[in-house]
DNA sequence: CAGATAGCTTACCACTGCTAACCCAGAACG
DNA sequence: CGTTCTGGGTTAGCAGTGGTAAGCTATCTG
């Protein structure tokens, strides 16, 4: 597989390359398991290149696999988003976003990690939406539409959006992170307690058995 | 302040080198706000040593702020242990902890991530529990309680606890991480919101307004 | 055919974690 | 008192990192 050298790209087709530093850094990063592992000369030998082609490109390291990784995220959001625009109670669609993000840490997670377990900066205007925005208005959208058909109590829902996806995201961390000191459930158990305890609480309720 | 040089210890008391080592790095942790952007030179230097004389009292780097944070975590666990042996309902004292963690991780920014939001790989048999373990070790006493008086659903202790950690964790983590993409609330608010969500659950209730 | 330029490479910098080898003041021993 | 031993460091350096400045060259354009 990956050639010692590479044949120089004709003048226009400069994306090429581009395109091929995409893919491999993200072969190098489900390989290595972590952005950090993965060096930029690893990327650039791995396609045939020198190490200062790759900056012709992107600006830091880190823009690398941030693209790498919203692409990835946003293939699969999309597929969700198209899942859940089904009818039936409001309240199950949330909990198949939910099932659907773990899912997602669970397939990728160090492309997980790299998009929601790392600080985030201000987003400078105009730029594309980060995968975090996506996903948290996907939990606000489908909250919304559980208040206007009374399935949900009475919350703000951008607050308790908040708090959900908060839920959500810690349980995909742990997941992420192998939280080995600590008996994490197998990643479907812990979502599904995660929904249960989000939806119905843990109180002993008044019409509860 | 930081001297360039440094007096040489005595013989048996090099341990106190040892402990100006977790001092400076948990100054240089807290100024630099990463683990990674403290350099052992940098230790080094603001204790006025040279940086093998690290590596005598640490194998690598990441176990000297693994030292530090959990220190300090120790510290602020004991204290919310001891403020939540109180009387009144459980739930309320499940609240105070899920209230003192979100503290801590607001507080100490920087020891929380090192704690809690990076892989731990299994912990070698005899060794000190981790932080994270006494964290959810907290939360599944208190759990135990509950059940105990009644207070909660019938739920698996264990299970549950987990989801209500990840919850907690979660929210924590977004604090930590600063995700400006995403309209997280006040940290006080944050927790509140969990709590509330948590233990009554977002369902509209048969018997809530 | 001349010049411009996209698409690279060579050479290098400052820095990182970490190690091997050495030095040396002072405690312990004869 | 003199010698030896050793805890507590230092000097020097390795292999690797992200990133940059400057130059080269095949191809396209006038």
């Amino acid at each position: 597989m990956s050639p010692t050298t590479r044949a120089r790209a004709r003048k226009g087709e400069g994306d090429q390359l581009r395109r091929d530093i995409l893919a491999a850094a993200e072969e190098l990063l489900t390989v290595e398991g972590s952005a950090d592992a993965v060096s930029v000369r690893a990327i650039a030998e791995q396609v045939g290149v020198t190490s200062p082609a790759i900056y012709m490109h992107w600006k830091h390291k880190d823009d690398i696999f941030t693209e790498v990784c919203s692409i990835r995220f946003a293939e699969f959001s999309s597929r969700v988003m198209a899942n859940v625009q089904g009818e039936g109670p409001v309240l199950d669609r949330l909990a198949e976003v939910a099932r659907a993000y773990m899912a997602f840490a669970e397939e990728h997670p160090e492309q997980y990690r790299v998009l929601f377990m790392q600080p985030v900066s201000a987003v400078p205007d105009g730029a594309p939406p980060t995968a975090g925005a996506m996903a948290f208005q996907m939990v606000v959208g489908v909250l919304e539409a559980a208040v206007a058909e009374q399935e949900m109590r009475e919350l703000d829902p951008v607050t308790t959006a908040a708090a959900l996806f908060a839920a959500i995201h810690g349980a995909a961390s742990l997941v992420v992170d192998r939280h080995e000191d600590i008996p994490v459930p197998e990643p479907a158990a812990l979502v599904e307690a995660v929904i249960d305890v989000s939806f119905h609480g843990i109180a002993a309720g008044p019409a509860k058995p």
